[in-house]
DNA sequence: ACATTAAGCGATA
DNA sequence: TATCGCTTAATGT
């Protein structure tokens, strides 16, 4: 929010971009085109704000390119990551939970495109073709998801937690490289250890130790699983002897 | 089985 | 050069 091409709107967006996103995929060519004109695109460079947790939820948003974390903050200032948001979904959906305000803040983990819409046309949309049953889906999936992690948060142990959200980061946003899969955006130790609830101390003597052992290849900011399946046996193998 | 503290090193800007 | 990401050892709970 500090420096701003604060809405700037592209180059003239196609209707392409749309056709396939699911909210959008059982839409006529000219309603695409509606909503295009009504939307805002803009870019934002890795580790911006898209909006904070309590802001007042104006506008609502679909991820076009890139990654968003969605986290938010405890009282002594701590990150927790809840989850991350891949390409063409959307997101700051306050109205679809009944909410006026933001519950989350919403921070880009790589370089991204956003197209955003004034939350006063959200009943607008609802009205079209398909929108809010596929909106309505991928909350579903995204409670569920932060569902299975509080049940591993309570019940599994840091290992096992941290192989879980390595697992689930490359299943959602794995780019296959020669060695293995590579998760697709920057990622830090700091960044692993908010999402299972430990320290980056621990992160990285884990994926030393995984490393050692050929599960993982990790440079800065950057993990690649070589070996899924024995990451798979780690995560769910009882507490170790 | 973990967290914390501290120290140090290479990469990056 | 200063900061950041990362590693490791030692120590505490």
């Amino acid at each position: 929010m500090t420096t701003d091409d604060q809405t700037r709107t592209l180059a003239r967006l196609d209707e392409s971009l749309l056709t396939h996103m699911p909210p959008f995929s059982r839409l006529a060519r000219g309603e695409i085109r509606q909503i295009l004109d009504l939307s805002t695109s803009r870019r934002y460079p890795e580790g911006q704000s898209v909006f904070s947790e309590g802001a007042a939820a104006d506008r609502f948003f679909m991820l076009l390119d890139g990654y968003i974390r969605v986290l938010r903050i405890t009282e002594t200032g701590e990150q927790i990551i809840a989850l991350h948001i891949p390409p063409g979904q959307l997101f700051g959906i306050a109205r679809a939970l009944g909410r006026t305000t933001y519950p989350a803040t919403a921070v880009t983990a790589s370089e991204s495109i956003v197209l955003s819409w004034p939350t006063s046309l959200w009943d607008r949309f609802i009205a079209y073709d398909g929108f809010s049953t596929e909106t309505y889906k991928t909350v579903g999936t995204r409670v569920g998801e932060m569902n299975n992690r509080m049940v591993e948060m309570a019940t599994l142990q840091v290992e096992q937690r941290v192989a879980n959200a390595l697992l689930r980061l490359i299943e959602q946003t794995g780019r296959q490289v020669p060695e293995g899969i590579e998760v697709d955006f920057p990622i830090t130790r700091q960044d692993l250890s908010e999402l299972t609830a430990t320290t980056l101390h621990t992160v990285s003597r884990l994926l030393s130790a995984w490393e050692k052992d050929g599960l993982v290849k990790s440079r800065r900011k950057r993990i690649v699983v070589c070996d899924p399946q024995a990451l798979l046996a780690l995560s769910h193998s009882g507490p170790k002897a």
